[in-house]
DNA sequence: ACGTTACATGTAATCGATTACAAATGCAAT
DNA sequence: ATTGCATTTGTAATCGATTACATGTAACGT
């Protein structure tokens, strides 16, 4: 195995013949070498195969070049749009990113908190907010203020920039439009209890309801996890039940999913006996049967929105004391799993 | 914006009253330090809120703790559990995974290409079988060596180590149960052209129907492309057949959901009118309606194996003349959407 | 011809942690 | 008391690229 060193920017210099701090120009600032030189470095770096040590960069420069994405799940579709979104706009100015996935992660906390040390990012986009306060707490975190935004999820007391979708507006799009369909019995079924968007989801299910004059019924509010399994599980309570609903509005579309498929085991038709409506619009949500009425968030544009959030944290240095937080609108999509009752 | 500068490992040094060196070798290797110093070091360490920085680490350590993953779609939901095993096996060896987008990261091949040379990663597995000959053959990835592994997909003219779920055996199969239910009129719905899986599962979907004497017919061999619009498309063309198959076999789950969606937007049911087998089991697939008949794949087992294939590269510098192919078995799962013609 | 400016390039210090090697210390065996 | 060995710690070179500063050169105006 003739492990060949790979060639540095010495190699490179002494082939094109000049100096490494000309090369090192050529090849970051073009504009500042002359154009001969320029190109006898290109070439010269072409016919080494040199490719440049980042981490030699990322330590003279004191950045890196990139930033991470803190996901709670990536296994659930409704995240791929953000990505997209904030993939394109970061990769559009030259900065990559690292996507780690908080349930997996399996190292814990610290192997969050050596991340956020300017050491590997230049600043954190999390999509989780349940970051554990020990790392937020973390000593340096606060003085070294190093930029982090959350996006769809946020920290409930924390005081971070973040970019979220209009969740007390998503929830009262849907319940006006079952109890515009007619629907008075209407129940609920969140996600877990201390996620943020569980939390505000609910409580304005509460409030629209209230609004509406449609009466709140506490055994009607079902606790759920954003699965597949918890909506099925709401499923069979339901069926068990004298008094039911006629409706349900579901924290995300799996838990619609659950519970409309073990309805239907048991020979319960969505929409004839049940109105369902779920959250997110993920891409199946369109295609199952039936084709579910859900709320639609605007994902990729968020992604976006984040991301020039944090680029002009990373820019500035930090937010100072202007904490923006930015709420897109979301709109209901209405389709097959909601009728009259 | 008082901006103190991170701690570095002198300032542990001279908080703990010791050099460099003994900070360095308390935090990296306990053991050669005796315990009262290490104790000190541990402290002032706490104290200062030091974190280690990793662009120095990696630069004179000559490697990087990380590994990168390249995953062709982070919204199919297939992957996470590759993911989860990945994950799993590389942290519990203290690697971080570094996840990248090969279908968004805007940046191009060359954004990947520095990824690969010892300067961001010690190694590299890819979920994507489609990489560009122009990231393979570049120059220097020859000679160095870097470990490189793939999972689920793979490269048809490179020797890579890679990890496959046999593909023969679902095909076989899918095409032996719908056989089997009395189907004689079997039709399949591809992948996309280019991709290793869609050629493999195609071609032994052929063998499968001849060797099972069932007639091969090419008008009911659909093109489709992985998602639920070729799927739907497909319902549209079989609708208007005279002709038509009485099962079809699609080359992953999410086809199967977009043919029995718009099957279904026509009063076409799955399984009464038509046999339906997908390929993955994604979560979904259990709770689809009708629950999809499908091929399951060990998906966190071969994440698993993927990546302990690659920390044995790492390990040994690169994998020699040894090229591993592992194939792991499938199941059939047999649901509600295959029934007797 | 001379000074001024603009531009191009080179020299060498620097980023922060690791580690080879040297030095110091303590202990046991002779 | 002396030697040898093991253990612990310190000194300083090193990883590879960037960039402040110095130097050199050409072009221009007067």
């Amino acid at each position: 195995m003739e492990q060949e060193a790979a060639p540095k920017i010495t190699d490179v210099a002494r082939v094109a013949g000049v100096s490494t701090a000309t090369v090192s120009r050529a090849l970051s600032k073009p504009e500042t070498v002359a154009k001969q030189t320029r190109e006898a470095v290109l070439a010269a770096a072409a016919e080494t195969g040199y490719r440049i040590n980042l981490a030699a960069r990322n330590l003279r420069r004191r950045s890196t070049g990139a930033i991470v994405l803190l996901v709670p799940n990536l296994g659930n579709p409704f995240f791929s749009q953000i990505l997209a979104g904030i993939e394109s706009t970061l990769s559009s100015r030259g900065l990559s990113t690292l996507m780690v996935d908080t349930k997996h992660s399996g190292s814990g906390d610290e192997f969050i908190l050596d991340y956020l040390h300017h050491s590997r990012a230049d600043g954190i986009i999390s999509l989780d907010g349940s970051l554990p306060p020990s790392i937020l707490n973390s000593p340096g975190m606060a003085a070294e203020n190093l930029p982090i935004v959350f996006g769809c999820e946020w920290l409930q007391n924390g005081h971070y920039p973040s970019v979220r979708a209009n969740n007390e507006q998503g929830a009262l799009l849907a319940i006006e439009h079952l109890a515009s369909l007619g629907h008075s019995n209407i129940g609920y079924i969140n996600g877990p209890d201390e996620n943020v968007l569980s939390q505000v989801r609910k409580a304005s299910t509460k409030r629209a309801l209230k609004d509406r004059g449609v009466p709140v019924r506490e055994d009607w509010f079902f606790a759920g996890d954003f699965t597949l399994e918890s909506g099925a599980s709401v499923a069979r309570k339901w069926m068990k039940m004298e008094d039911r609903p006629s409706a349900i509005f579901c924290a995300n579309d799996e838990i619609a999913f659950g519970l409309i498929s073990e309805l239907h085991q048991s020979g319960i038709r969505v929409p004839d006996q049940l109105s369902v409506i779920g959250y997110d619009d993920i891409d199946i949500a369109k295609r199952y049967i039936p084709a579910l009425t859900t709320i639609w968030q605007p994902r990729f544009e968020l992604g976006q929105t984040v991301a020039e959030l944090l680029l002009k944290g990373v820019t500035d240095g930090g937010f100072g004391d202007t904490i923006q937080v930015k709420t897109l609108p979301v709109r209901l999509i209405i389709r097959q799993s909601t009728s009259a009752p």
